[in-house]
DNA sequence: TATACGATCACCT
DNA sequence: GGTGATCGTATAC
């Protein structure tokens, strides 16, 4: 299932779609046909060149090519020299915009993300941008992939959240965004209202 | 070529 | 609460 096509990115706000991608289910195909997945329960907002905060806030480089690209592809960007971030383009060519998901209650594939973290902590599997690609042995082979089944990295519906239940915070680690940093661009959503 | 730093995490006090 | 790991990227020289 495409769900870029079902729910016409680029036809709605990034803000709506970061909100839009909360309960709905990241599914990762591994070598060996089995699957890894798991409930999206945080995300972020980078809203293009005028947002302080989004990488392409500095215009066009090697780096945010894929965000310049079409909506419904995967921006996937190394950060501290030693993680992983992903992130889902949301808007048409030119328009450089993506949400980052940040956090996930682990569905499929437990024990082999257990062991990808070298961690028996359930709760500590996908617990963090970083935490979640290696959970699911996300590298930057799949940045600018399409989030379709045959890229083996893709999205399909699994939960209506409603509105009540999505807590809004300024987003982590961008300090250095001046009037950026206080936009309320981060979503949460409470594990236990997932499952 | 050199340097500073980051949309993080694990581990420490 | 604080700090080190570790390297790609942007920017300065």
């Amino acid at each position: 299932m495409n769900i870029s096509k079902q729910y016409q990115w680029s036809t709605d706000s990034t803000v709506f779609l970061a909100k839009n991608l909360l309960g709905k289910k990241l599914c990762k195909i591994e070598t060996d046909g089995t699957m890894t997945s798991g409930v999206i329960i945080e995300t972020e907002a980078y809203c293009g060149e005028y947002d302080k905060a989004c990488h392409a806030h500095k215009g066009k480089t090697p780096r945010t090519e894929t965000m310049y690209g079409p909506s419904g592809h995967w921006y996937v960007y190394m950060i501290y020299g030693m993680y992983f971030c992903l992130n889902l383009v949301t808007q048409k060519e030119g328009q450089p915009e993506a949400i980052l998901i940040r956090g996930l209650q682990p569905l499929e594939g437990i024990e082999r993300m257990k062991r990808r973290r070298k961690t028996q902590n359930i709760s500590n599997l996908c617990s963090g941008p970083g935490k979640l690609c290696q959970a699911f042995g996300i590298t930057k082979t799949l940045n600018a992939k399409k989030a379709i089944p045959k890229s083996k990295l893709f999205i399909t519906p699994y939960k209506t959240i409603p509105k009540r239940n999505i807590i809004s915070t300024p987003r982590i680690g961008i300090d250095y965004a001046e009037e950026y940093k206080n936009k309320l661009w981060r979503y949460v959503i409470d594990a236990s209202k997932v499952t």
